[in-house]
DNA sequence: GAAATAGTGTCTCTTAGACACTATTTC
DNA sequence: GAAATAGTGTCTAAGAGACACTATTTC
């Protein structure tokens, strides 16, 4: 009883709409923040993420830069999936299939696009339903890909100090790291390289500004970690 | 300058093609192997991955569930999307986007459906060329998140030996571990729970069989680490 | 007994985190 | 001087890897 047809035939491709839906994250006073474009001008207020179709053919991630560029006035540090949506949750557009995409841009005041405001994360409107299970995916795949790579510092102008290094780790992982410990293991890292140019904030002894300049990678493999699973 | 149309008017949503490519992986004798569907029964051999358009209302996992049963034969252990791909490279199916999904099984000598067969990923057969992409990124994926969620006991039967277990993390690591080290960090996990059974297998000390059966998570948060970043 | 596999005890070296300190700035 | 921030040295405790061992099976 297991005879099934054989997979020689090509299934039939049925037409379906689809949206790329961008999550831009920068960080904004102490907090991360996503990019949000006012949907209901006249009326009451209503926000969405940035989104389009991409056009025929155009890549995934051309499309995504496309749309943040349409929002932000910029091009984004970063470009990653984050996964695709085809659930029953309502998308503005009513695209049958979204692909998420996070975008990560360096905390800038530069004018944003007329329509386009700055959320914090623990502060958003009210979204569209899928809109807002993208952006939780694109916060949770943040977090869980941030000490797989660089991801840190496209939150980061090209110059920064380590204490806004640090600060930016600790916004994305959500608690806060010992310092001494942080340095060292970036030392350790041959990740950043100093610079000549020390930056006076305030008061405090002006901090040293680093940029980012990734070196060759130590072969050192250390062993499975068991005690990262983000759920039983 | 900075002018520009705000967002206020939802973009037109064109229509696309859509495909679920599906990577049906397994342990088979001591490498992963990848399952594939041929695709000239008459003419030269030709493989692909087990791929279908999703149903009208079917979900993206759903129809991933759908494909792997009609290939494997059987429900897979664990599905995880990999990505949308939608760049020039063919699909089999001419679809202009695939999502790409993971599928994740147990070692069964079961039959598998007429048609079917498992490849070593390291001696794959020429594939389609979006086809050879999925199958790339998904063990990527798969290897990135083997230690951040529990993916290496979904090729494990219920019960499993700790060197089952350990042979397992290798082959996903792709190099060997220290076996002490293994169980001590294991141990310490409460991911595994041992169960009164004992294996034999050939010559050797019969192996204590355990179960996948995770208990309280430990609060412990270590330190970032920079050293995984995978690439510069 | 030899060979093979399972499982453990102990040592060392690395490293994350705590603590305490020094250094340099503004007020 | 006080307050604030930058940056460092040292100790400790946890844990990864090496090594060497014991345990239990088949041949």
């Amino acid at each position: 009883m297991r005879e099934r047809p054989p997979h020689s035939m090509k299934p039939a491709v049925r037409k379906t709409t689809l949206a790329v839906d961008v999550v831009v994250l920068s960080p904004q006073a102490d907090t991360l923040a996503a990019l949000l474009v006012r949907t209901a001008p006249g009326g009451r207020e209503r926000w969405s993420l940035p989104w389009d179709a991409p056009l025929p053919g155009e890549g995934l991630e051309d499309a995504a830069a496309r749309i943040t560029e349409g929002a932000l006035g910029a091009t984004p540090a970063l470009l990653e999936q984050v996964g695709a949506f085809a659930d029953v949750r309502r998308h503005p557009g009513d695209a049958d299939v979204s692909v998420g995409i996070v975008a990560l841009t360096p905390h800038a005041e530069s004018a944003l696009v007329a329509g386009a405001e700055w959320f914090s994360l623990a502060a958003l409107p009210p979204l569209p339903p899928r809109h807002r299970a993208i952006v939780d995916r694109a916060t949770t795949v943040v977090r869980q890909r941030v000490d797989q790579s660089p991801l840190a510092f496209r939150l980061l102008p090209p110059m920064f100090t380590l204490s806004d290094l640090q600060g930016i780790y600790e916004l994305l992982l959500g608690r806060r790291l010992h310092k001494a410990s942080f340095r060292r293991a970036l030392q350790a890292s041959y990740l950043v390289e100093p610079t000549d140019e020390w930056r006076s904030e305030g008061r405090g002894r002006p901090a040293q500004l680093f940029r980012y300049a990734p070196r060759k990678r130590r072969g050192a493999r250390r062993g499975v970690r068991f005690d990262l699973f983000t759920d039983g």
